[in-house]
DNA sequence: CCACGCATTGGTAATGATACCAATGCGGGC
DNA sequence: GCCCGCATTGGTATCATTACCAATGCGTGG
């Protein structure tokens, strides 16, 4: 059967093409450094020759940390995550690195297992997008085993790890200062999910702003997805009404835009609406959205880098660091929040 | 240096701590059958008191398949892929696989590339979304190496692999029938991309309905995204206009209803519009956007239950399968049609 | 009683790459 | 002339696991 070893030539195999010791010919691949001009020449003539590939397996074995690193999100679904994915990946091809992707999407009892399977399966580092505060004890375990972590967007208390988020505090402070100097009175800020600090931060920015305008803040954090409409529109009811929401996430922001829409209410002209976090339909939107604009693909590729430069330094050494970087958000003005268009026309 | 070997106890260590030979203890860990009760049992408990995880990395070298699975895609950004890996994630976590996931995101080039490192990565089987047609000669190494191949809504000719596929031409028909049951007499079909044949399909769909409705088919097929703008806008002003777009994927969609709304062209009052593919934000837009769902979570897992079937069957055989398999579309009617909004309130 | 089959068990080789060590050869400093 | 260091090269053990083969012991049919 010629199947089997069709191609999958050994460094070995590769050795005796070019008339060397398998040592030279694996210090060739490495770019080992004692090795003569000719010599490493015509290994490399016999590697293209054969072409041959250095079996992971093999390496793995023998101790070397893998071209590969892990990559944990909540939600593949979410253009937030998917863009943060898309950054990790362009970052990982340009050193070299794959990506082992999971996603738990929904079914947050699996990360904990899943984390598990990623330090059997062997990858250099991992990045994750908590899903759920429990998840930190196997994280600490794999810390243990010099494995480094970086966690994106959101940050788990108590884990030795490094981090990389946006500036939520201010994204939100920005956000609502608009909607003040648009003369709102009674701003709503609504999300559901406050396990992780990300969201407090935001609510965070948003107490500040409201506070420095000397206005009451009202924030409606649910756990329940379910029950965010009928409560919005309670308060859009109440006397004197809401008149403007600062929704703190992505999802909050469509099903509330959904909630609007099924009662026929207005955008901008009976409630005003700024969502934090940006996505590319906002602009399409019946009221193009007024959004803070988080750089999620900026996210992924800050984190991969930090989290390459933590695998290449001594594991004794990464073992103490933990990188922290924030990212700057931008408020993208459209007209969701009571602005006119930006000047592409105006009469 | 205590760190290196907690918790990583190798399978010999367990045969000593259980008193048994090597072997004894590789085979209770892989189920094999002739061990008995009272020896298994102990293998088990110094399994669990070493806390013993078996080595992925030497299984995979001693030619053992790994629960890994490879997924390629043009781009997770894309909600129909980012759903499609959803649904990949969903059933291969339920067999117990991992997935490598690898998006050339642009970068096309990188896709045979990629596919290379797939092989030495060691994948037990691929999921995958060409990206380019030259993907074809890597991808036939890797299925003489025995390894199964399962392609996602498309199809590259000349390579013995299953695949999943959606009704393309059906899927397309409906679509342009709704838009002539509508009245339109000038329908065009805009899109780019034509190298890959879910778009033949639904051009050909098309095609079909416009020739069963007596009426000439324009199609308008570019290879730069930049030209779509201009060159839609030409037929819309020209006489007699284009009263109708068909759109052939999401991209082109999006494109098209951004340069509408930028010339403040109104939908469907001066042009409808049916879209294939539809998303989440669809019924968000300032026209909700009618559109071709297609059932891209099911297409992801129905594509890792084939392959994982593959996988399992015997490989001497698995080589002579090629399941094909074909999913249905459905016409999501919203507003940019000329329908009516549905049945929720009429006066 | 012997041979044979069967269940059970363990030793050893092999998988592919690399670390470690040894060996070779050459040039220069003493 | 001798020895040391340096560049270069190769042999072999090792990583964790499993396939293959051998060995043991027990029971049973001829």
């Amino acid at each position: 059967m010629p199947k089997k070893r069709s191609g999958n030539a050994t460094i070995a195999d590769v050795a005796r093409e070019a008339g060397v010791g398998v040592m030279t010919a694996s210090r060739v691949v490495n770019g080992g450094k004692y090795v003569s001009a000719e010599t490493a020449a015509r290994v490399r003539s016999a590697i293209a020759k054969l072409s041959y590939e250095p079996n992971e397996a093999a390496r793995v074995l023998k101790g070397k940390s893998p071209r590969l690193i892990g990559l944990m999100v909540p939600n593949l679904a979410d253009p937030f995550f998917s863009a943060c994915a898309h950054g990790v990946q362009l970052m990982a091809a340009t050193y070299g690195f794959r990506t082992l992707l999971f996603a738990c999407e929904g079914n947050v009892d699996s990360e904990a297992e899943e984390i598990g399977m990623m330090k059997s399966r062997g990858v250099a580092g991992l990045l994750i997008v908590p899903s759920r505060v429990d998840s930190v004890d196997p994280l600490k375990e794999l810390r243990e085993r010099g494995i480094p972590i970086i966690m994106l967007d959101r940050t788990l208390p108590g884990l030795d790890a490094g981090e990389v988020m946006v500036e939520n505090f201010e994204g939100a402070q920005k956000a609502v200062n608009h909607l003040v100097e648009h003369g709102h009175q009674r701003i709503l800020c609504v999300g559901y999910d406050s396990q992780f600090n990300s969201i407090g931060q935001r609510v965070a920015g948003y107490e500040r702003a409201m506070a420095d305008a000397g206005l009451k803040a009202e924030v409606l954090v649910v756990d329940e997805k379910t029950s965010v409409a009928r409560r919005v529109l309670q308060r859009l009811r109440s006397q004197p009404p809401v008149t403007a929401l600062f929704t703190l996430n992505n999802v909050t922001t469509i099903q509330v835009l959904q909630t609007l829409q099924r009662e026929n209410i207005q955008v901008p002209q009976e409630v005003a609406i700024i969502g934090f976090d940006d996505f590319e339909l906002a602009s399409l939107l019946a009221a193009p959205l007024t959004a803070v604009s988080q750089p999620a693909v900026a996210l992924g590729r800050s984190g991969t880098q930090l989290l390459i430069d933590l695998i290449r330094s001594d594991a004794a050494e990464a073992s103490k660091k933990s990188p922290r970087m924030l990212l700057p958000t931008e408020l993208i003005i459209r007209r969701s929040c009571g602005c006119e268009p930006p000047p592409q026309r105006q009469d």
